[in-house]
DNA sequence: CTGAAAGCGCTTACAG
DNA sequence: CTGAAAGCGCTTACAG
């Protein structure tokens, strides 16, 4: 059973090739009485246009790459904030009418896949995720001439232009929060130091200490809950003084808490933590985490438009506010 | 700058059209002096081949389509477990050459887009995600004669071949393992009624309960968090004797943890608590809880397969085995 | 082993 | 407002 054309629909209508695709695409210059025969004949025929065919002459896929770029060892595997942002990220090209084609190349031939992919006008355009300094990736996909938006400030010599939360204003208001409830001595929690995300955290978080007596204190995670608890042991055993730590991310946060626990500090009595990103679980953790939620389904709106927008010129990155939420954990 | 055609590239070389096309396809029948002339004219021009024109002739787009069909404001937002299965898959999918196209409709309009898609071959298959009962779009997908298979046994009417982890027998483990450590109240929290996941569940702990002169006693949840601490509470309340409870995922059984902590009761000495998909979250809550683990990457190779198998005849479905992995919540 | 030619299914100036 | 025709960039029998 082939799929019908429009060359059979043209046929049943009594009408050209040419009248049927204006008809299809919705053009107004149509007579109402044979655009009404027309639409009978598609539904009859159960009459689906061929993508690879209008793709061919209109060089548009309708298709929008969203590219994940993860050493598969690492981190994501379990990050429900990642998850939202594919969420967040769909849902708006949903609404503009765009596809989603995932990409998480895992391995240099799968990011060699992906350029050719992208370089083949498979995707109208690219949206960078969780990028890491050292990927050569996105340069690749910047020189294929496709337009490029990265979700998150890009860390590589790569400069797409992007959209981000306000990581660095949201540590501030984390660790002056901390300064605001009495706490004198402050950890980090720091992400992986070829990240963004962790890198404008850690700068928020030395600012605010940076304008006092305070000295900082910070040890090394990966964003994993993990690298969290090894990194809260390993702070207090620098400073068993420490009164609050500020972790990078919220599931780090929850590795940090664990190993409170299991040092015998209370949280908050011995020990503050706030963390980063509000995830469903932040709610949910011993006591319930102090953290900074962003505003993720706006930083995909903003990153869809700034892409379907064109791209041309060098846009402005779009940084968006984020807000502390404050729980038991400080 | 437009792009370099095969046109150019046979130009350059010296040859036609067609050699350039045999060569770029890898076809053997190419004299190697050509051959080699021709590569360097594809070196030299950038050359990559135009997907849409290819798809057009081969009707193949290399594409595979998972789609998740999930009510917006439900459940997944926040399910690791859903995570590893999509990174699973998509790792799969690399593995045999093929992209992904993640689909999340969340709205009629983006579910008819998603069939109009499908219909349209802008995929070569489809592997559907987390089912729901009442979902149509099942039915629909397997109407437009693309191979579709499902990864989780489908509860429509729609009846593609699929794969999924062994539920009850999963289920079936968790249960006497608690019967065998002394339980003897063992209540349980449900998935969703319309996802198979949470029925085979059920049925796996009725089915060892029946065996026993122990009534079941079960509480609805929908996979959150929060309908699990809620189930916890309800269950409580059913029957304050009870000293056990399997929770259908580890994030209700999150849930429920948190719950028992707040009416006082210690786990596991009160009461123990199992869960069911070993989520990374699962080694981190007080305490690490006992889960059933499932084989995701090999559920998911075995999807992908049987789905580039051709999915022809119908395939028999496969069911892989399920691991009870104990830690101290028992 | 190679080339000329047909054809995949559409869109879009261009005439009328 | 409508149609004939060209063309998008490829692959693949078919000859040679």
């Amino acid at each position: 059973m082939k799929r019908p054309t429009l060359e059979a629909v043209a046929a049943r209508a009594g009408v050209s090739r040419a009248t049927v695709s204006r008809v299809v695409n919705g053009s107004a210059t149509v007579n109402p009485r044979i655009r009404t025969a027309v639409l009978r004949a598609v539904e009859e025929l159960g009459y689906i246009p061929n993508s690879a065919a209008r793709s061919l002459v209109t060089q548009r896929t309708g298709s929008i790459g969203l590219v994940v770029s993860e050493p598969p060892a690492r981190v994501f595997s379990d990050d429900p904030f990642f998850l939202s942002v594919v969420r967040a990220v769909s849902q708006e090209l949903e609404a503009a009418d765009k596809q989603v084609v995932l990409m998480m190349p895992s391995t240099p031939a799968g990011q060699a896949r992906v350029e050719r992919y992208v370089a083949g006008r498979h995707v109208d355009g690219v949206i960078l995720l969780s990028q890491h300094g050292a990927d050569p990736l996105p340069a690749a996909l910047l020189r294929t001439g496709v337009p490029v938006v990265s979700h998150g400030r890009p860390v590589s010599t790569a400069r797409p232009p992007y959209c981000d939360a306000d990581n660095v204003g949201g540590a501030r208001a984390a660790v002056e929060h901390l300064l605001a409830t009495g706490r004198r001595r402050i950890a980090a929690i720091t992400g992986p130091p070829d990240m963004s995300a962790g890198l404008d955290r850690l700068a928020g978080y030395r600012e605010v200490l940076s304008g006092t007596d305070r000295r900082s204190l910070a040890a090394l995670g990966d964003f994993t809950r993990e690298s969290g608890a090894a990194a809260m042991a390993q702070l207090l055993e620098d400073d068993p003084g420490l009164d609050a730590v500020f972790a990078a991310n919220d599931l780090m946060a929850a590795g940090a808490l664990h190993a409170l626990r299991k040092a015998g500090r209370r949280v908050p009595d011995d020990v503050a933590v706030v963390g980063f990103d509000d995830i469903d679980a932040a709610r949910y953790t011993d006591p319930p985490l102090t953290t900074v939620r962003q505003p993720v389904v706006e930083v995909a709106r903003a990153a869809v438009r700034m892409l379907l927008a064109g791209g041309e010129r060098p846009a402005e990155p779009v940084v968006l506010p984020t807000e502390l939420i404050v729980r038991d954990s400080t």
